[in-house]
DNA sequence: TAATTACGTAACCGTATTGGTTACATATTA
DNA sequence: TAATATGTAACCAATACGGTTACGTAATTA
């Protein structure tokens, strides 16, 4: 899981820089940026639309683009989108989850833990659901590197322009 | 790690249950206990021990047994104590971090997730800081199964006694 | 002292997951 | 009609993990 949110992640980012050119971008600028497969990306993608957080054009200049504003876009939307049925929890009792254990002590035992973890991991989301799409793009542009942001995002729109 | 993480609290909990009674528990017991396999128990317990968590006895009569009452041992120790160097942080940026995506906006995109996904690990982490392993024991008591939590308690020491 | 118990650890195996890659059908644009 | 780009299946290699066996070593106990 760890590092498909993070790459999705990424990905919004990307696309939220993309966002006010109307153009979509395409698998391929993305893949190239992030150092990986279109592939990868593609699937990606695909779970984030199935979230209906982008939208994709199939075609010549098509590509993916964000259905909202990247301030309407938090990080626990892209967790919980790319989230799988294999994904139960990130604190699952896995194996641990079974008939052998089951007795009383063990059983009671799980459920106490399980509320634990389950705090754990509301917490963790409750973070999530306050930092937006939009929260990174400006730590990105005030924090760490104003003018090459700004030539950035150009660039980007030139590229997402170009093809 | 999330299987590692659960399985390793629950061997700390029977610990915890058998922590009255003197007697270290073994790896065979516990393991039959979780449903798995004693090499399974004994290799989270070297992580557990190297942590300071619980000490182990070799020989006739050995087994584990923590080093200090459930009341002093976080859910967030237990966490730190099986964490290892393959395990670099939940939120890890993976396959990303490399040379091809250390352009300006890819790497100023990195910094800038890797702040908030920290922020998101250290609200989890409190909250596992605050729960302690006499916590879970407690919940399961009060909770979940009183009359059988005795029980279990008294097979417990019973078991430990034995052998 | 000798036998038993139980840990510590290495080694191996099967499985599951993951990311990377190729390939191809389909849809959209020009 | 040609070019572009997605959607998806299929396959592969690498990795991680749990399960298991095996064995050396230490501590107890008879």
């Amino acid at each position: 899981m760890n590092s498909r949110f993070a790459v999705a992640t990424h990905i919004m980012a990307y696309l939220a820089f993309a966002h006010e050119g109307n153009r979509p971008t395409n698998s391929e600028s993305i893949a190239q940026k992030l150092g990986t497969n279109p592939v990868v990306v593609r699937r990606l993608i695909g779970s984030l639309r199935a979230a209906d957080l982008v939208r994709t054009q199939l075609g010549a200049g098509g590509g993916a683009s964000l259905t909202r504003c990247p301030d309407k876009i938090s990080l626990l939307d892209i967790l919980d989108a790319i989230e799988q049925p294999s994904d139960p929890d990130l604190f699952a009792l896995g194996s641990i989850e079974n008939d052998v254990c089951s007795h009383h002590i063990g059983s009671c035992i799980q459920s106490s833990l399980q509320d634990i973890f389950g705090a754990a991991e509301e917490a963790m989301k409750k973070e999530l659901a306050g930092s937006t799409l939009a929260d990174v793009l400006s730590q990105v542009s005030k924090i760490s590197c104003p003018e090459q942001f700004a030539a950035a995002q150009s660039n980007l729109s030139a590229t997402t322009s170009v093809g």
